[in-house]
Formats: C-alpha cells, sequence, structure tokens
DNA sequence: CCTACCGATCGGTAGG
DNA sequence: CCTACCGATCGGTAGG
C-alpha cells in the first residue's frame, strides 16, 4: 500500500474540484493539465479520459451511500433513529467528501449511455428505499401521514446545500450540524 | 402588445429548457437553433450572445424574487405568516417557470463578470433579509432558537428540489405542495 | 433568414 | 512525460 496519493489519485481530486468549480463541461482537459502541472496528453497516462473520471467519482459516492443504507437496514433501529443516522451520514460525505460530492451531486447527468441508466437506476433503487423506512414510520405512527414521496425529497434536498455551507468553513462540527438539520426535519422549527 | 411571443421569446424558452436538460456549457448554439427550427447565425437577428440568454433568465427571475421579498416585508403579517408566502412563493415559481428556474438556480455560475458579482450580490441581498425574518421570528419566541443560517439554507434548498418533481406531473396542486412542505419545515416530520 | 466561413478550442492520438 | 498534430465542434461574423 503506498503511503503517498497516487498520480492517478491527485488527478481525480483536481478533477473533481474543476467539475464543482466550472462544472463537467466547461472543465478542459487542459486545464485539468495545468491544475496537476502536466501536459494535456500526459493524462492520459493515468486515466483513460474524461468521462472515466466522471464515471469514477460518481459511482464511488453511489456506492458509499448504498453500503451506509445496507448498514442501517439490518441494524435494529427505530425508525426516527433510521432516518437520523441517515442524514447523518449525508452531512458527513457532504463535509469530508466536499468536491467529489458536487461531482456526484450535480454533474452526473454528462454521463452517457449505459453509465447514465446505471446510474439512475442506483438513485432510484437508494431513493426507493429511503421511502421504505420513511413509510413504515408513517405507518407505526412515528411520522404525520404526509405523502412519501415529498418528505423524501424534503429531507433529501434539506441536506444538499451543506457541502456549500462548509466551504465557509463556520466552525460547527459535522456531527452539531447533523444534530441541527435532524431537529428541523423531525420536530420542525415552530417552538 | 401582441398576442403571440416575439420570436425572441421562444427563443428565451428554448434556450431555458436546453440549459436545464444538457446545462448551459454542454447547449451549443447550433442545438439552439435546431430547437426553433433556425440555422444557427439566424439566432443572431434576435439575440446578441449566448451568454446574453443565460443573464436574461438569470436576473428576470431574481427580480420577480425580490419584488415579491418588497411585498411580504412590508405586509403587516407574522414571521410564521411571512416565512409560509415566502415558501408557496418559491414553489409556484418552481411549478410554473420550471425551466427557467433551473437555469436560475444552477447555471448561473457561467455569468461572467460584472454580471456574475452583480447576480452574487443581488443572492446575498435575499438571503439576508429572508435570514432577517427568521431572526425576528427567533427572537420573538415564533421559533426555536437554532442558528438562523442554517435555518434560512434548510428552509431555501428544501424548496429546491420542487421543480424536479414538478416534471413527473404529479396530481397535486402548487398550493397544496407549498402546505405540506410549510407543515414539514414549521413543525417537523414527528407526530 | 440563409450560405459560407472565421479563428479558437475541444478531447484525444501518434510517436518517441 | 513531451512535441506535434488530428478531425470535430465551438460561438460568432460577413455579406447578401
Amino acid at each position: 500500500m503506498p503511503l503517498e496519493k497516487t498520480k492517478k489519485q491527485v488527478i481525480l481530486e483536481a478533477a473533481a474540484t474543476l467539475f464543482r468549480d466550472r462544472g463537467y463541461s466547461a472543465t478542459s482537459m487542459r486545464d485539468l493539465a495545468e491544475a496537476v502541472d502536466l501536459k494535456a496528453s500526459s493524462l492520459y497516462n493515468h486515466i483513460s479520459g474524461k468521462e472515466e473520471m466522471l464515471k469514477t467519482i460518481c459511482f464511488q459516492n453511489a456506492y458509499r451511500f448504498h453500503e451506509e443504507l445496507n448498514r442501517i437496514e439490518t441494524e435494529l433501529l427505530s425508525t426516527a433513529e433510521k432516518i437520523e443516522q441517515l442524514v447523518r451520514f449525508h452531512i458527513i460525505m457532504a463535509t469530508e467528501e466536499v468536491t467529489s460530492i458536487t461531482s456526484f451531486n450535480d454533474e452526473w447527468r454528462h454521463l452517457t449511455e449505459p453509465d447514465l441508466s446505471r446510474f439512475k437506476e442506483l438513485r432510484k433503487d437508494y431513493e426507493n428505499r429511503f421511502k421504505a423506512i420513511i413509510e413504515s414510520g408513517i405507518k407505526d405512527g412515528t411520522f404525520k401521514d404526509i405523502d412519501p414521496t415529498i418528505l423524501l425529497h424534503t429531507i433529501l434536498s434539506s441536506i444538499r446545500w451543506v457541502y456549500n455551507w462548509y466551504r465557509t468553513g463556520r466552525p460547527i462540527t459535522p456531527t452539531e450540524l447533523a444534530k441541527e438539520i435532524t431537529t428541523i426535519v423531525l420536530s420542525g422549527i415552530n417552538r
């Protein structure tokens, strides 16, 4: 195991940063080459192309979310605890993987087939299983009887801005932030 | 006043649709020309360039949000009612201006200076005034004592997914949707 | 509103 | 890891 990052990892991280800042389409291979102090053609000794990098970033993150969901589904937790742990994981990802999460969130649509469909299926699967947890919470009386799809998307998107926030470097830990957002979503802002 | 849309309006709407579906950078003037049944060069008889269209879309929407905020600020309403009306307006915009709202939300970063800074200032101003309403709600005991910036972004981003939802054509009116989301944000999902 | 065309830049390859 | 270069496509203009 190498102690230092491989050149490929360095390139992938620089790509994620550029994709976040300018978007996938507006990032050129020459921009990326300059960011890692190479000529554009030399990039291809480490990566096989622009879209392959996007693909790696998108699917790596998708798999991490699925792994965590697998874990939470099999644990003996109340529905409220499951939601809380999912929210916390989303926030940890948003704060620790700031750059690649943005590509994961916003740039996946530039994937081409068949990867695009594969990615959408993974996402749909994740959402359906998240929604199933919400539905069981409604059934057992933990949550209010609100359309589970509305609930799902409201929860998921209320977390999406976090990566944006964290770049400003406010002095709050991910765990604290997770607690505040979970409170808002679960108990609302009304006193 | 013309009863029919001007060609310029038709082009702008087609541009907003393409910017939403593929992103600003990945949309070519030839794509746009094809969408409105023209040759690329003919577009320039109606618009002055690609970025001018993005600029129009972004600032038109920014002004509409500011106008509504102006109205709500001067009305005699409780803080909870102000938040509720703001949320409803966001949702109405997301459902009635589906295409241009996405460009407004996601594609503004492709503006160049000085428009980019001007747009960011407008946005910052809107957020600060929204936050001031939240802060007065915390001060007068209407809302819980949660960091107002966290509250602001959680509210704003919990609405951002709506345009995405509405494309699927679910049988729910904007007003109903606004009520559900306001309930979640104000009272939480816990029974 | 079109044909014809501009220089610039794109992702990527050949060959060393 | 570089120089040199490829065909394709970009936003936009000239001229009618």
